[in-house]
DNA sequence: GATGAATGAGCGTTCATTCAT
DNA sequence: GATGAATGAACGCTCATTCAT
């Protein structure tokens, strides 16, 4: 890689970072182009080399996050109840951690009609359907298990814990709720699904 | 009432039925107060007659659509499983049948941390609270059942459907899935709360 | 006088007190008409019953301000230097004591091009001269005093002294400075022309 | 300086010259910054890169116009009393040959109090003061000169005369009258300061 | 790759004033 | 004399985006 190269990466890197900040304390629509560039150091028409329209740069900022999410999620290994746990509570205390207002910002851009994402959503629900599918494979959930429909209820539920958690305002602890679904209301959901061994 | 203040109540209603149908068609974002009032054959100064703030005829819409709502779970009665689905799938059926682009607009501004509304989220929140509490009182639940966690947890389903309808476009039924919960999961979740008479 | 009649001028007074409340916390321009209306408990349009625009209630304020003053002055007896001093304190005290922000707005309004009114400033200007000329006929000044000059001047100096308390935004005595200015220049000022009975 | 600075520093030139003669003509509330924008062949835009604010487009103004005339002030030598009147005289025709409406300006803009400015009143208020302490450091002045009260009596004077030609519409000479003044009474009110060699 | 001046459409909002009741 | 709904022109200001340098 050439310097320039590595120029142009660290420039990037600069942009993400204070995006990143100022969306956490303003949202994005509070936060302008030039704000952003000022707070790096650089000319706003700079910002445009790296990112085709402001959105993207907090599509680039919620990638950069849940990517190690996911990575987290894969490495885990366990039985399939704590694989499922795992996924969840990491999941939300992840959001948690960073930030309600980038949450908030993240949901208000997804819910938009116009600014289409390759969805994080659909990666939610991969996510856990391959977990669950993986279950079956290794026998520790029936054959007969409603993979489909219970991957979109955990993903459901965790979205509407999220999206709860954002409207009031952070007034309680969203990896919490999720703790609180786990413990209360998980192992009687899968109940019916586990083979003996698990259950 | 006299004949000014039925003109008054005819020219805000008219506003709001502009509002609902442009809201509906380009969002809010998208439809200027001009085009509203345009559409009404009034000028734009009397917008502000009625409402304060462009926001404020946003939630005057979602209020009137949900006050019907909650007028309907409230009156239905019969046992409490059936209660409890008439609530949950009335809410996502209602919903469904105003508008995607209008429960996306809603979701978007209470999620906005600068626009505080008497929350929507504590009036559903404290009806499946009191739909509860009316079980354990009518003895249909038994009574350590914990009326808290079960009425957020739905809240949170509730929501989460929604949230995820709203993201996917519309491309599945919201009032569909919240049936599929029903049927499939929430027999087993009320199972151990319930009184023998019912289960 | 009808009861009608006393109810208007009783509305008048009503509007009036509340204008010059509201002007004095914000201003006239930040102060709306129906602000003042509310404040009485009135309609917006009974405002223009009494006043043909916004302006005007401002003037009349004014108006009903300074006749108080003017009817003092005149009202003072006594040896020349101590009439003009008198004149001259009672003017600033006067001031003062109504409202910096009464005061400010006065002047935005007086220098206002558009804005015509029949004048303070000439009725000012006419209270000091005939206070001059007074002297000269009471033999007080001599008769060579150059009445005009020095009338214009103190208006000029006691004018200057308003608006630099008001740009200094009351950080300082406008009265202790008209009297300082008194005390210390008026009587070397004043001397060339006064009679040797005064000296 | 690179060509787009300079091509920058004429756009701002530009700015300041159409605004200033369109508020000479109307005043800065009845011209609309479009109109400014308009007549440099400029987009409306373009103005906020050179101002925050439209009023700051007339402090800018007032600005360039008063550092031509301290600069005068200070380059003058002479006797006291020559330098006084010279810097009283060159302050009202200053202001005079500018123009009425744009003294009218601003002092409806710095009497306003939400208008902070760096304050020329303190600027001319330190320059008199100035120009009396070097009175007195080169004997010109006795020692025990009051050189605050002395200074402030003095501007208060000039805003004063200003204000009152502000009012008057401009129906007399405003340096006239400064010259009247420092013919008739200044060297009466200075005379008991001044050493004998000035006397 | 970086700059930063220029763009310019677009919009929410205000509010003094009117006039039919 | 009082009402108060309706008016509607008017304007400041934002800011994502571009492109010549």
């Amino acid at each position: 890689m050439t310097n320039r190269q590595l120029a142009a990466q660290a420039t990037k890197r600069k942009l993400m970072a204070a995006a990143k900040q100022l969306v956490c304390e303003k949202g994005l629509a509070g936060t302008s182009v030039e704000e952003i560039t000022k707070a790096c150091g650089v000319s706003s028409g700079t910002f445009y080399t790296y990112f085709k329209r402001k959105e993207d740069i907090a599509q680039a900022i919620s990638w950069e996050m849940y990517r190690e999410l996911y990575q987290a999620a894969q490495a885990y290994d366990g039985p399939l109840m704590a694989r499922l746990v795992y996924f969840m509570t990491t999941f939300s205390e992840y959001i948690e951690k960073s930030s309600l207002k980038l949450c908030q910002e993240w949901v208000r851009n997804n819910v938009d009609p116009d600014l289409v994402e390759e969805s994080k959503l659909a990666m939610d629900l991969a996510s856990l359907r391959g977990l669950l599918a993986s279950g079956v494979e290794r026998g520790e959930l029936r054959g007969d298990t409603p993979v489909e429909v219970l991957a979109h209820t955990l993903v459901d539920l965790l979205y509407g814990q999220m999206l709860c958690w954002d409207m009031s305002g952070g007034d309680y602890s969203f990896a919490g709720r999720t703790r609180e679904f786990c413990d209360t209301f998980l192992p009687g959901l899968m109940a019916p699904y586990l083979n003996g061994k698990e259950g």
